[in-house]
DNA sequence: TATTGTTATACTCTATAACTATA
DNA sequence: TATAGTTATAGAGTATAACAATA
């Protein structure tokens, strides 16, 4: 048992790590206030920037959205002119979706402003402590890949 | 630049802490889908059994969301008969909102099914490698605080 | 008949504005 | 007059169910 007040026992190594990546990554969503993008928008662009051309169910799966949410954003990011619908054409049921060159520079933008607040607060540690995180963000996608 | 479906330069530091904190965090949050409570209400009894009483306010300023939406949080784990308001006895205004035993009980419980998935996970990986994220998670508070 | 995408509709969470009670 | 909490109402995001088009 600890002090009075905090009775429970977070201590273990998974709850550590559980609620250190919980606090980090509500930071980060903090900091993206100043756009105007939902965290969905932007992470479908990211995932056709990275992962180049999806269709409509790909990209539902990927992030684990049902089909008919991930049409709605589709749709408001069609309409902004960040991505395109081209019918597929072996399969005329799919359609392939991708960045226009205005959707990869909206993804550019958006990254950059991002990580600026990182990047600033990983500016204040030593380099031991830098590559201490690096190579815990690799652990951290094998993990999070299970 | 790099190959032709990934044009994007996401390799840097922050960035891939980002998007590894961001895909770790999404796991997680997933891995809950057994239980009802949803990740806002958690939170609040999770910091309530962490820090002790909160008024509403603070809770608000704590979980970074409006009054009113913190009131309907509270609203609904007091129906629940997780936590109970009591008004403040030096400011009436105020109401002093405080954990129940069973509200202690369920953070317990919810805590120990949303880790049980990352254990299994971490008892995969090396005895250094686990260290390595024991210290990344301690870096990853810190930079969230700041 | 199965699969892919889309539309219709409802529910949850959050926000802003307005209101009540107390300082 | 200012502050803490609450209520009223609306908007964003997600889900399930039903539908259309194609394989």
């Amino acid at each position: 048992m600890s002090s009075p007040h905090t009775p429970a026992d977070t201590t273990t190594e998974a709850s550590s790590l559980r609620m250190a990546t919980f606090r980090l990554a509500r930071r980060l969503r903090s900091q993206r206030a100043v756009d105007t993008m939902s965290d969905g928008q932007f992470a479908v662009l990211a995932a056709l920037n990275v992962h180049g051309a999806h269709t409509l169910g790909e990209l539902a799966d990927r992030e684990r959205v049902t089909a008919p949410s991930m049409n709605r954003t589709v749709n408001c990011l069609e309409e902004s002119g960040y991505l395109t619908r081209t019918p597929d054409e072996t399969d005329r049921r799919k359609v392939n979706i991708a960045l226009t060159d205005e959707g990869r520079a909206v993804v550019a933008e958006t990254v950059r402003r991002r990580d600026s607040w990182l990047e600033q607060a990983l500016a204040e540690l030593s380099p031991q402590q830098r590559d201490l995180l690096r190579q815990a963000a690799d652990l951290m996608r094998e993990v999070a890949a299970r």
